[in-house]
DNA sequence: CCAGAGTCGTTTAATATTAAACGATATGAC
DNA sequence: GTCATATCGTTTAATATTAAACGACTCTGG
């Protein structure tokens, strides 16, 4: 959003607020990208299985909860994700509805590699900040994304 | 992403940091888009607008570059636009490589329209924080989000 | 003038994303 | 038990997005 925009003090400063938050968060998003796209993984199939990596097996619509992302969606990532071998499917015994998603060996292997060095680029972005920055900025996007989103399926 | 990643402190710092603007800045962003569903706009087709509103006619290479958005995609949005009768293309007199692209009576009455109640979303949803607060985010979005980001075209 | 390099917008192909409709399964009221 | 309702994953259709190749145009240095 342009920052031309004239008008009452309280509006100025919110939208200049929100317009730096989406910028920051775009920005640093797209200065890590090169590294997942080096392994062959967009943004979602990272988030996946780094998802699984730290939390462990779950099922399709808990993963797409964490990842905010549709079902159908989440359907996908997951079907490009098992062509490659990186995670496995398997109905659940107690609820025949649910799909278990979890990692294979090789997609342990590759997300084990691939984290740390996207975690490094984490790391020296947010360094621009001090510790108590860092700290500060996370207490104030935490009030501010409070709220959930609600997405279909 | 996860936050049960166990590392050194300065790690886990980061990380936290980074997780929470990115989900903050795609849960407002969430709460903002009814508002423009209803106009029939996208985010994008809206931030063009507001763009072309705030900032006046500009080239499409420039408006990419406000957006963040790829070339060929700007040439999509435009022709969206157009096809709604919100914007005109005209080419350059003095270069003719570039295409101008300008509000019609339309879009001005549209965007006009819309803007303050996206902009209203924005004071509401900034308003979870007092005015230093949002003063201090700014702050620290704009030290994070500082370098330029490449994008293709 | 002119050749080469660079810029701007478009097109194309591949992928991502969402919403909506659907089938299978589970749950709850009766 | 049975029917109504809700949930989960998939499919489908529409749109968005990007990267890469391309054509038109500009500019620069001779």
């Amino acid at each position: 959003m342009g920052t031309r925009y004239k008008g009452a003090k309280g509006e100025v400063r919110a939208l200049n607020a929100f317009i730096n938050l989406v910028r920051a968060a775009e920005s640093v998003v797209g200065r890590l990208t090169p590294v997942m796209d080096e392994a062959g993984l967009t943004v979602s199939q990272f988030g996946a299985l780094e998802t699984l990596f730290h939390l462990g097996p779950m099922c399709q619509r808990e993963l797409g909860a964490k990842l905010l992302k549709s079902g159908g969606n989440v359907t996908m990532i997951v079907n490009n994700l098992e062509k490659r071998g990186l995670v496995t499917r398997s109905r659940s015994g107690k609820d025949r509805r649910r799909v278990t998603v979890r990692l294979t060996r090789r997609g342990r292997v590759l997300i084990g590699r691939v984290f740390p060095v996207v975690l490094a680029g984490i790391v020296r972005e947010m360094g621009l900040l001090g510790p108590a920055e860092q700290e500060e900025l996370r207490r104030l996007c935490r009030i501010v994304g409070k709220r959930e989103r609600a997405i279909g399926n």
